[in-house]
RNA sequence: GCCGGAGUGGCGGAAUGGUAGACGCGCACGACUCAAAAUCGUGUCUCGCAAGGGGUGUGGGUUCAAGUCCCUCCUCCGGCACCA
């Protein structure tokens, strides 16, 4: 045969695919059970990296099983469009953001094509078109009516790079997620959403879930529940005119009650801030100044006492002093704590700087002592509500107007939604994206765009001019891949049930505490409202591995050890990557492979070498007939659970036995084996001998009978230690087995064995495998 | 500090408690070639000429049998962390 000319090949087939529609999924196919198959959705940054092709190339080797087993499997595409970077580029090359972002998903479609692989392109969603946000928009409107959306002004995160405002969650080490600059608290008001409200469930529900360990773990500690109770503590003073009423506390360990020898507030605590002292005003501005990082990072305990004022033990009435001290945070439990230095190391180090009492206890009973001093059992989580305001233009406008006059009561007071009618609230274009560097969206300076009439009383109001977060975009596109189409509605109800939850969800590890937590929270929420008909969006998810440049380094373009796919494919084809990258590590784990050229190499070897294959007349011989059903068996179930590395090297180990002389059957189904990870190769081939569809685009069967040969190769072990291998028939009995390996180790090991004859203690046979004889 | 996960050749990695190192890379030698590349073949855990011995981070344990199960310690990776 010709050489593999991967480069028209691929391109021939790639070029059908799309033209015909291959991969587009219908709802429903007669005899077809559906399958959903989700893998993140790629940022349009506009340049296919190894990342992509191991997030989308590597998961079709499983998306093209299904099919062949019979599934009816969705296989979506879309573009995450909003973001910052769109932003950035338009600031720094005076571009416009909308065509940045569209200019590269048109030509990162081109690059995803070059993959081969099995995407239904007529579901693409594109998270910044309007007809998408416009729903995102409208579910933002229903979570405000349900009351999960209220506007505060409390201490968050800003970024003074990206100069805007961030959820905790893209907070890493006090510093911003994605430009790495350090954050600073600043009070702002700033829509929130309340996912607190659903910290139990996301916690509990975990466990019915089919996924790691280490997911379920991370998301557990990130949302950090404490289960404790809240004390009461009166207050007593030597200064009438104030009313001080109590001081409330949390713990988690009332049994230390009577250990308490002082107490301790937040700076931000009301107790702190109503002192008129003028070291505890000092105290507090000092406080004030630190960034979160320098306030957590330091364990070094600085403090003032609260003077003139005492707080009275509920378990024993006895005083103790109160203290103003950064250790205790304002925003978790009351703001406020019992310290009990005997027991807790923080306040041991506290009180022994400040000279305070230790004192040492027996602990006795949590819940008796609660009930006696009247406390209340409660929950406390390190979960805060998602913060989901930017200060950014690129991005979907939050579907909210101020309006002076008719301001409604409550928190959200002096705001009202956008009429439901009136979406989307489309994101105008601006002469100049610069951002107003007081926290306001470069979006503020399009007046004409601000102004509106109040949808309540129709008056002169302006349009919330702050953007959402993106992850709240990518919180619901697996529902909107069902009915990407649909202008009434988000989805409709029918396809939603037609292919929710999805049956397996593969992505990155870094979206752990952020996507995965977002979108699982969001999807409760629409739970709740009835708009989806299931409480967890994700069957089973698995976080797949990182690939590293040669050197075992992350790839960054300032190490130089960037490997770029165009370039690799181009040389070698887009099957050979495709399958180098199956073959380099299991992809259900989360590793770090390093991209070894000279792996990718071996690829196209094997390939070439398949493709060189020539069928003939001639029969198989019964051990080889084994071996091609052993293969088939455990090809597919390699693949089933992702260990593609191995199905890999098992098709390795077929080709080496078939390639010198290869019956047309057994080569049939090697080229159905193959199909899966060298699409291109494998339909090219199928092509060439002739085969029609139905005769080969499906999974070959085994011959259970066949999958053991008639004699097998047996270890004999004296003491666990292998002596000798034994040739014996795989229904042998136990008595003959044991005769023989006896007869075996006698001839091959004649010094040992004698010495050790006529004392075996023991000995045992495991079947096919191993005879052992104990002396 | 708390919670997870992992430690196997020169490298990526294989091994339902049953012959450790499959498969691939690399390397060595050989064939082809004037030569090289490509390709093909053979070998490749380690000590030993061999017979044989040793070997899966450490030390113990369970078992006829341990990379695999249990305990100790060490190292690395990930999550959380002044969260009361």
């Amino acid at each position: 045969m010709d050489k593999y000319d991967h480069q028209s090949i691929e391109k021939k087939w790639q070029e059908r695919w799309v033209s015909s529609g291959a991969f587009n999924t219908p709802d429903k196919k007669d005899g077809a059970e559906n399958f959903y198959f989700l893998t993140e959705f790629p940022y349009p940054s506009g340049n296919l990296h190894v990342g992509h092709w191991y997030a989308f190339s590597v998961p079709d080797i499983f998306v093209r099983y299904m099919r062949a087993r019979g599934y009816n499997v969705m296989y979506p595409i879309g573009f995450d469009a909003f973001g910052l970077p769109a932003e950035n580029a338009a600031i720094k090359n005076k571009l416009n953001p909308r065509e940045w972002t569209f200019n590269n998903i048109e030509y990162m479609r081109g690059q995803l094509r070059s993959m081969g692989a099995s995407f239904d392109w007529s579901r693409e969603v594109i998270t910044a078109n309007p007809s998408y946000y416009k729903w995102t928009q409208w579910l933002f409107l229903q979570f405000y009516k349900k009351g999960l959306v209220y506007r505060k002004e409390t201490a968050v995160n800003w970024c003074p790079k990206d100069l805007t405002v961030l959820a905790n969650e893209q907070v890493v080490d006090g510093k911003c997620e994605r430009c790495g600059s350090l954050v600073e608290q600043r009070m702002m008001p700033q829509w929130n959403i309340k996912i607190t409200d659903y910290a139990d469930r996301l916690i509990d529900d975990l466990k019915d879930l089919d996924w790691p360990k280490q997911i379920k773990e991370a998301q557990t500690n990130w949302i950090g529940r404490s289960e404790g109770a809240e004390i009461d503590f009166k207050l007593t003073t030597d200064v009438p005119r104030l009313n001080l009423g109590t001081l409330t506390v949390f713990t988690t360990r009332p049994d230390t009650l009577f250990g308490v020898t002082y107490m301790v507030v937040a700076p931000e605590h009301a107790l702190a801030q109503q002192s008129d002292d003028a070291d505890v005003k000092e105290y507090i501005e000092q406080a004030k100044q630190k960034t979160e990082l320098e306030r957590t990072g330091s364990k070094e305990k600085t403090g003032v006492e609260l003077k003139g004022v005492k707080a009275i033990n509920p378990a024993n009435n006895s005083e103790v002093p109160i203290w103003v001290a950064d250790y205790v945070l304002g925003n978790y439990g009351t703001g406020a704590i019992m310290a009990v230095p005997a027991h807790d190391e923080r306040d041991r180090e506290f009180a022994e700087k400040h000279n305070l009492p230790i004192k040492q206890i027996e602990l006795e009973d949590s819940k008796k002592i609660v009930e006696q001093v009247g406390g209340k059992w409660t929950k406390n989580y390190h979960l805060r509500d998602w913060v989901v305001s930017r200060q950014r233009f690129w991005g979907v406008p939050i579907p909210m107007i101020h309006c002076e006059k008719c301001a409604t009561e409550g928190e959200n007071k002096g705001w009202n939604p956008v009429k439901e009618t009136e979406l989307p609230v489309v994101l105008p274009d601006l002469e100049d994206y610069l951002p107003t560097g007081e926290g306001k969206s470069p979006l503020a300076k399009k007046h004409d765009w601000v102004e509106v009439a109040c949808p309540k009383c129709g008056g002169q109001a302006e349009r919330e001019t702050d953007t959402l977060d993106t992850f709240v975009d990518s919180s619901w596109y697996f529902e909107r891949y069902t009915d990407p189409k649909n202008d009434n509605e988000f989805a409709s109800k029918d396809k939603l049930k037609t292919w929710l939850p999805v049956n397996l969800y593969s992505g990155g590890s870094e979206h752990t505490t952020m996507h995965l937590l977002y979108s699982r929270f969001w999807h409760k929420a629409m739970f709740d409202l009835g708009l989806v008909g299931e409480s967890e969006p994700y069957l089973k998810r698995m976080n797949r591995g990182l690939i590293m440049g040669p050197d075992g380094q992350k790839m960054s373009k300032s190490k130089g050890n960037v490997i770029d796919p165009d370039a690799v494919v181009a040389e070698l084809g887009a099957d050979t990557v495709r399958m180098y990258l199956a073959f380099i590590g299991p992809y259900n784990e989360v590793g770090a492979y390093p991209w070894n050229p000279n792996g990718t190499v071996g690829v196209r070897r094997f390939l070439d070498r398949v493709w060189k294959l020539e069928p003939s007349n001639s029969k198989l011989s019964p051990q080889v007939e084994i071996l091609l059903n052993q293969t088939i068996k455990k090809v597919g179930e390699d693949i089933a659970s992702l260990k593609l590395n191995t199905a890999v090297s098992a098709l390795m180990i077929l080709l080496n036995e078939i390639e010198k002389d290869v019956s047309h059957d057994a080569y049939k189904k090697f080229v159905q084996l193959l199909a899966p990870f060298a699409p291109h190769m494998a339909h090219e081939l199928a092509e060439r001998h002739g085969w029609k569809r139905e005769e080969w685009e499906t999974w070959p069967s085994f011959d259970e009978s066949k999958l053991q040969n008639e004699m097998v190769m047996v270890a004999v072990q004296i003491n666990g230690k292998v002596r000798a291998t034994i040739q014996l028939k795989i229904d042998a009995s136990e008595e003959e087995a044991l005769v023989l390996g006896r007869q075996a180790v006698a001839k091959w090991l004649k010094g040992p064995f004698d010495s050790a004859q006529g004392k075996e203690k023991k000995a045992v046979y495991v079947p096919g495998r191993v005879i052992n004889l104990v002396v």
